[in-house]
DNA sequence: GACGAATTCGACAATATTGTCAAGTCTTTT
DNA sequence: AAAAGACTTGACAATATTGTCGAATTCGTC
C-alpha cells in the first residue's frame, strides 16, 4: 500500500521498482510542462495526469497532494543548479572568477531551458505569497546558502561577514533571474550570454568593490 | 446595461457614478489583497466578491472576467511605478543621478508596501507563461520603455544605442526586484533603503561604466 | 410620483475539480 | 501455481466554480 522509495542504490532496481520510478518520472516531466505553461497555482490534477497519460489514482498513489508533487519539482531544479553552480567553481579560488562562474552557472543552466527558468521563477514567486505551496522555501533557503558559501570560500581573507554574504547572493541571484525575466519579454538578442557579457562583467566588478567594502554602516 | 465609465472630468460626477466607482473600488482593492496573498491564478471569483462585501454579479456588471481585473490592477500598480519613477527622476540630469533616482524609486514605492510587490512581481511572473492573463504585458512594456527614455535622457552626448538602453532597463528593474524578493526570504535587515545603500552606489556605478563602453560587439 | 436607466444582488443550471476506493493488472515469493 | 504484495486504474460522490439572468434597488428626470 505504501508506496516503495525507488531504489537509490543503483543495481538491485525490482522491475516492480523501475515502473514505480517510470510512472513517477512521467507524472513530474507532465507536471513540469504543465506548470511551465500555466504556472504553478490553478492547476487541475487532471491536466497532469492526463498529459502523463496515467491514471488519475496514480497521481496520488505517488504524490498524495499537489504540494509533495511541487515539493519535488523544486527540490530537483535547485538540485540541478546547485549541482551546476558547484561544477562551474570548482577551479576558482579568486572571488571576481567566483561570482563569474555563479552567473554563467546559471546563464548555462537556464540556456536553451526556457521552461525550466519559468519553474524556477515561478517558484520564486510562489514565495512571495502568504501561504506558498508546503516545503517549497527549503529548497530556495539551500540554493542560497550554496551561493553564500561558494562566495565566502572564494573572499578569503577579506573575511566578508555573514550579512555581506547574504546580500551579495540576493543581489546576485536577484540580477541574473531579474535580468533574464526581462530580457525575455523585451528581446534583445538571441544569445543571451554573449549579450550579458559586458553587463555581467561591469556587475562583478561591483560587487567585488562592495565585497571589499568596510563592515557597511548599519547600525543605523 | 452598458457600464457606465466613471466620470473622470472630476466634477459632474453625479451619483450613480460615485457608486458605480465606490462598488468598483471595493473590488480592485480585495482583488490587490487576495491576489497579493494568494496569487493571481487560481483565485474564485468569490473570493473577492466576498471580501469585497459585494454581490457575484456586481463583479461580471464591472469587469465581466478576471482578465480585465487583473489588467486593471497591473496597470494601476505600473502607473504609480511609472509616476513615482518621473517623479523621482525630475530635477536628475546626470546619469548616475538618474540610475540612483530610479532604484530609489523603486524602493521607496515598494517600502512597507509588500503587497504591492507582490502583486508586481506576481504580474511578471505571469509573463513568463505561454498564456499571461489577457493585457497583462502592455503595461510593463510601457513601464520598460519609461526607463529606457528616463535613462537614455540622462545619457546625453554618451548617445548610448537603443539596444544598451534596453539592457540597461532590463537590467536595473531586474536587480532590483530580484534582490528586493530575495532578501524578503533571507531577511537581512529591516530597513531595505539603508541596507541597499552600498551595493546600489556599487551597482550604479557599473551601470554607468557599462554605459560608457564602446558600443558592444554584439555582430557575433 | 412615475418612468426609465443604472446598478446591485444572489439563486440557478452547467461544468469542473477533488479525493477515495474497490477492482484490476503485473511482479515477487512461497 | 497460488498467495501476497506492488502498482495502476477510472468511476463515483462530494464539493467548488462558473457565467447568466430576472428581480430588486437606487437614482435622475420629467
Amino acid at each position: 500500500m505504501e508506496p516503495n522509495r525507488a531504489d537509490t542504490s543503483g543495481m538491485t532496481q525490482t522491475r516492480h521498482q523501475r515502473r514505480y520510478g517510470r510512472t513517477r518520472q512521467r507524472i513530474i516531466k507532465a507536471a513540469r510542462a504543465v506548470f511551465a505553461e500555466r504556472g504553478m497555482s490553478g492547476i487541475a490534477i487532471d491536466q497532469i495526469t492526463e498529459r502523463a497519460d496515467v491514471g488519475r489514482g496514480s497521481f496520488y498513489y505517488h504524490f498524495g497532494s499537489i504540494d509533495k508533487l511541487v515539493q519535488a519539482i523544486v527540490d530537483s531544479i535547485i538540485d540541478e543548479l546547485v549541482e551546476r553552480m558547484e561544477r562551474e567553481c570548482a577551479d576558482k579560488t579568486e572571488l571576481q572568477d567566483v561570482l563569474e562562474a555563479l552567473i554563467v552557472a546559471h546563464i548555462r543552466y537556464f540556456d536553451d531551458r526556457w521552461q525550466d527558468f519559468v519553474l524556477y521563477y515561478q517558484g520564486r514567486a510562489e514565495l512571495t505569497l502568504a501561504m506558498p505551496f508546503e516545503g517549497i522555501e527549503s529548497p530556495f533557503l539551500r540554493y542560497m546558502k550554496v551561493i553564500e558559501r561558494l562566495v565566502g570560500g572564494a573572499a578569503g581573507e577579506l573575511a566578508v561577514d555573514e550579512q555581506k554574504l547574504q546580500r551579495i547572493a540576493c543581489s546576485l541571484a536577484g540580477f541574473i533571474s531579474g535580468y533574464y525575466s526581462f530580457a525575455r519579454i523585451a528581446p534583445v538578442g538571441d544569445n543571451l550570454e554573449a549579450e550579458l557579457l559586458p553587463i555581467r562583467a561591469s556587475f562583478v566588478r561591483s560587487l567585488v568593490r562592495f565585497a571589499g567594502t568596510e563592515s557597511s554602516a548599519n547600525k543605523k
